[in-house]
DNA sequence: AATAAAAGTAGTAAAGATTACTGATTTTCG
DNA sequence: CGAAAATCAGTAATCTTTACTACTTTTATT
């Protein structure tokens, strides 16, 4: 994998936040800094980056493609209602043993992932 | 919710397979019963049926949604190279009473999402 | 430093997935 | 039965992702 500003940059937006953000969103924080780079120099160097373990996908089941800069092993929730995506701190790394072990397959990510009404839209009475 | 044919038609197509599928899978399939029902009313119904809990969203985290008729408490699979999800049978629930009592977030669904490669997969050298 | 092969990019087009809209049909319930 | 509400088919539009091509940058080697 050789050097691109491009993909530097890609990865420090991704680091630099919490946030769980689609390509689109990435898009349009990496043109700050590079106006002219394209949408699909975005999507290539993100499933590069992920083929490679430096980030990681969230599954939401939302249709679309969410990215996490943080890959020390940790769980997501997601709220039906606001469709942000949270962290939360169950470490499933347990379960990755074991679906090893006892199910053959080899496991390259883990999460809990949790649907439903966050504490803020709960508060907001939706 | 009123009674349609073409909603009962798309549920027992998802409850008769243990497959996840997509949207258009599942429009392909009730289309052998129901040749002229629309890809939209899939898409709707799928929706209002997640909506009342009937069937369940699968996260998987390929920009796409797949769906479940199975609700009752379990895991998945997706192995990167062939895109099957297959169940696997822990049961995440302790992990939605945490998440309530803990966090404060209101859980409708909890699943263990992994990914990796598969056993036909790595047998098969890939 | 010069240079050639490999890797990467911008820009655009195409494909795939989902949602929105409209006028017609079906369901429900008095 | 008959009217209101719900649902539908068909189509168009939108959003997301992938594919393609000619050009540029990086890397390794001299």
């Amino acid at each position: 994998m050789n050097y691109s500003r491009q993909r530097e940059a890609i990865v420090n937006v991704l680091k630099s936040t919490t946030s769980h953000p689609s390509a689109a969103w990435i898009y349009d924080r990496v043109r700050i800094q590079i106006p002219n780079i394209s949408l699909g120099t975005v999507y290539r160097n993100l499933a590069a980056l992920e083929k490679e373990g430096i980030i990681i996908k969230v599954p939401v089941g939302d249709a679309r493609e969410h990215f996490d800069g943080e890959t020390t092993p940790h769980s997501h929730f997601y709220c039906k209602n606001c469709e942000t995506i949270s962290d939360i701190l169950f470490d499933p790394s347990d379960v990755l043993k074991k679906a090893e072990e006892n199910q053959g397959y080899e496991v390259h990510t883990v999460t809990y992932t949790l649907t439903g009404i966050c504490k803020k839209c709960l508060k907001d009475r939706i």
